[in-house]
DNA sequence: GCGACAG
DNA sequence: ATCTTGTCGC
């Protein structure tokens, strides 16, 4: 598929949250976003080591949204472009992401990121930034807390409850199963918050989405050679 | 100032 | 993210 260049990389920390209040009003906020994604694609990163410069995997694996059957996988490997620091997390991993997306033969529907969309320090996680550089509608969908508070969900599937930060609802902790420690949705571009939770109920079997699941696996076997 | 902190 | 054994439960 197509994707958009990469801006100029940053060298601090300063210049990465510049770049990121910069993009913040290129999001598309305002649209709910397919209510009937035929395909959709999970991204996640695999790592060898610490640091910048630790060898790492980037996956994507395109799903029937209906099916869940595997339609396309592509795998990248690189070197994490930044240190991880919480916040910019997107600087480490989105070259090689962006390889990975660029070699897909098609374009999803919608893309399921490992992490934060709006609920961030500066409303730009990385399903923020690989919305505006691909132009596609994302969420983000993280295992842990970052930013925000809530208050646990009723036990079953399908219950959830606001994560507000600043007054504000951010994202939203999800039970994706019943009696199972809730997932954190966000939403990264061209995606409702209500429309990117019922989506990730629809590609949930497990606690994590299959999209994740898959894209977790190939990124951690293409690491290991197999 | 101190701790917490997506992956 | 990654380093790691056994164990409880569907």
């Amino acid at each position: 598929m197509e994707v958009r260049d990469l801006h100029p990389w940053p060298t601090s920390a300063a210049e990465a949250k510049a770049i990121q209040d910069g993009l913040r009003p290129l999001l598309d906020l305002g649209t709910p976003g397919p209510a009937e994604p035929r395909t959709v694609a999970g991204l996640d990163v695999s790592y060898a080591g610490d640091g910048t410069g630790a060898p790492l995997a980037a996956a994507v694996v395109v799903l029937d949204t209906t099916t869940l059957a595997v339609l396309e996988e592509s795998v990248a490997v690189g070197r994490a472009a930044f240190p991880y620091v919480p916040g910019l997390l997107a600087f480490r991993e989105l070259p090689t992401l962006m390889d990975a997306l660029r070699a897909l033969k098609t374009t999803p529907d919608l893309l399921v990121c490992d992490g934060y969309g709006l609920a961030h320090p500066r409303r730009f996680g990385l399903a923020c930034h690989l919305g505006v550089l691909t132009g596609l509608p994302t969420i983000g969908v993280a295992k842990t807390s970052f930013v925000g508070t809530f208050t646990p969900p009723a036990p079953q599937r399908g219950a959830s409850s606001p994560l507000v930060n600043d007054d504000e609802e951010v994202g939203r902790a999800l039970r994706t199963q019943d009696n199972v420690k809730p997932v954190f949705v966000s939403v990264g571009h061209r995606m409702s918050l209500d429309n990117a939770c019922r989506t990730v109920l629809r590609i949930a079997r497990h606690r994590l989405p299959e999209t994740t699941r898959r894209a977790d696996r190939l990124s951690r076997d293409a690491l290991s050679g197999a």
